[in-house]
DNA sequence: AGCTTGTATCGATGTCTGTCGATGCATCCT
DNA sequence: AGGATGCATCGACAGACATCGATACAAGCT
């Protein structure tokens, strides 16, 4: 695994590296349909909304998630492209 | 998924959450005979011998490696159990 | 147009993290 | 015993990060 590749899975992980990050995630990724509203996100947490929003923020620069904004809400989804790299990297570790 | 669940994860996940600790688990991981020697790692990259001492910490306080002490030299090798609980996070985020 | 609500951005602040040089400890060799 | 080598720990410092309140932006409603 060469250098540069490293810093870019590095990110991804670091992005997952967050308690709050990975319910965020796993409350997106687990929604049937596929989609979330933020303002069902929010309330989830004890944490101001600004707070939130940079998660999800990070979340998406991270290329695990995406959003569209509809009318007044935003919705959320996640990028199975970029979980499957990581878990292509976790497998590879594990069956080496 | 609750609260110290995610502590847990992201903590885990959060020790991948940097290039030079990635190559390192990954040279570790991939290795014939499932160990390296830390003399072995250190000079794979251009940091001071600290800072890779460090890393490896991380990588042990994770529970993703663990080592033992055979003579002059310290071996490191993979924890499987560890890589599997985040890929298995993993693939239940894609194929939620 | 103005008000209300949902979400993002900005600026500030305290804490955590990556890196290093200096040092300490363990082991081997002579 | 003394010296050399491999690795870990310590203390310090610059940069990054999580969090917040204040504010701005966007869309719907009256």
């Amino acid at each position: 695994m060469d250098a540069s590749q490293a810093v870019e899975l590095a990110a991804a992980f670091k992005a997952l590296g967050d308690p709050v990050r990975l319910r965020l995630l796993s409350m997106i990724a687990s929604r049937e349909g596929g989609e979330v509203c933020v303002c069902e996100l929010t309330p989830a947490f004890d944490l101001a909304q600004p707070t939130i929003s940079h998660h999800l923020k990070l979340l998406r620069q991270a290329g695990l998630v995406d959003c569209e904004r509809r009318g007044t809400w935003v919705y959320y989804w996640a990028l199975p492209a970029t979980l499957d790299r990581l878990a292509g990297f976790l497998r590879a570790a594990v069956n080496a």
